[in-house]
DNA sequence: AATCCACGTTGTACTATACAACTACCTCTA
DNA sequence: TAGAGGTAGTTGTATAGTACAACGTGGATT
């Protein structure tokens, strides 16, 4: 049994190729939509619509970088603004057919990609490591 | 106990959103030294000097990537290169005195701040939670 | 020697990102 | 109710990271 160290030395390497490797890796899989992008648009499906604000808010960017990401979306006729009435300022932004359908075709990929790498896992081990990201999340959310 | 799909669904999740959040947390932690930057000093450093090939190989990055990080590097005073007398083409390259010495500052604050995350795990959890991530990145790498 | 290959650099282009300045609009207070 | 101040979003500008293609130089093969 290794010592407590050493577990985190592995978590910290392990962890830090995995964010190396991640964004190319769901560029390469997915060109059409990059993994902001993604994580983006699989944001407004799944509150049924938010504000830009909103998202820069929730992932930690600048509300620039969302306005342009968006824009990019709405371009690609994967999203669509919708002024809030009740104050003008506001856009509403939801998936268009279009987006929703896309979305849900790099989704599948996406989980199967996943499914084959997880496959020879059973079902305990399947469960402690989900548990044990969302507490590392967790934690690192909290502790910036 | 959440049925197989679910904790991959959560894995997905979990991993996604870490990706997306990793690279900007390390540059917010370590101006001086990027993820890349320090990814690649860190190998020469492991290795005692390589190729901007073998890097380029191990990283999936473009070679080209890869030069003009170096040259990055290099400009700081991190990097020196020395010309393999055998090969004209071949620079071998290596950590400086100054290379090593911020490389070991930041490793250690990267350290810290995993040990922080993880502070309230047991060592079982830690373990594991290693494991797994090693388990996890040896089948990313096996199936791309 | 001629050809081919390996190593690295440079030109170019694109994406993601931040910060700052700006516009338009809302809200609150004197 | 007019002005002050705050909020939502856009745009200008700059930077980092990345890839691909074209190239130069030097080693290896035939």
């Amino acid at each position: 049994m290794p010592h407590r160290d050493e577990s985190v030395e592995t978590i910290q390497q392990e962890m830090t190729a995995f964010a190396r490797r991640a964004r190319a890796t769901a560029a390469r899989m997915h060109p059409e939509l990059s993994l902001v992008s993604y994580t983006l648009l699989a944001h407004l499906d799944d509150q049924q619509g938010c504000r830009a604000t909103d998202l820069a808010a929730h992932y930690l960017l600048d509300k620039s970088t969302v306005s342009r990401q968006i824009a990019a979306l709405e371009k690609l006729g994967f999203v669509e603004r919708r002024v809030d009435p009740e104050d003008q300022r506001v856009q509403v932004l939801h998936p268009t057919e279009k987006g929703a359908q896309v979305l849900a075709n790099v989704t599948a990929s996406r989980r199967q990609a996943f499914h084959e790498r997880l496959a020879d896992w059973d079902e305990d081990d399947l469960n402690r490591f989900a548990t044990y990201l969302r507490r590392y999340n967790a934690a690192q959310e909290r502790l910036g």
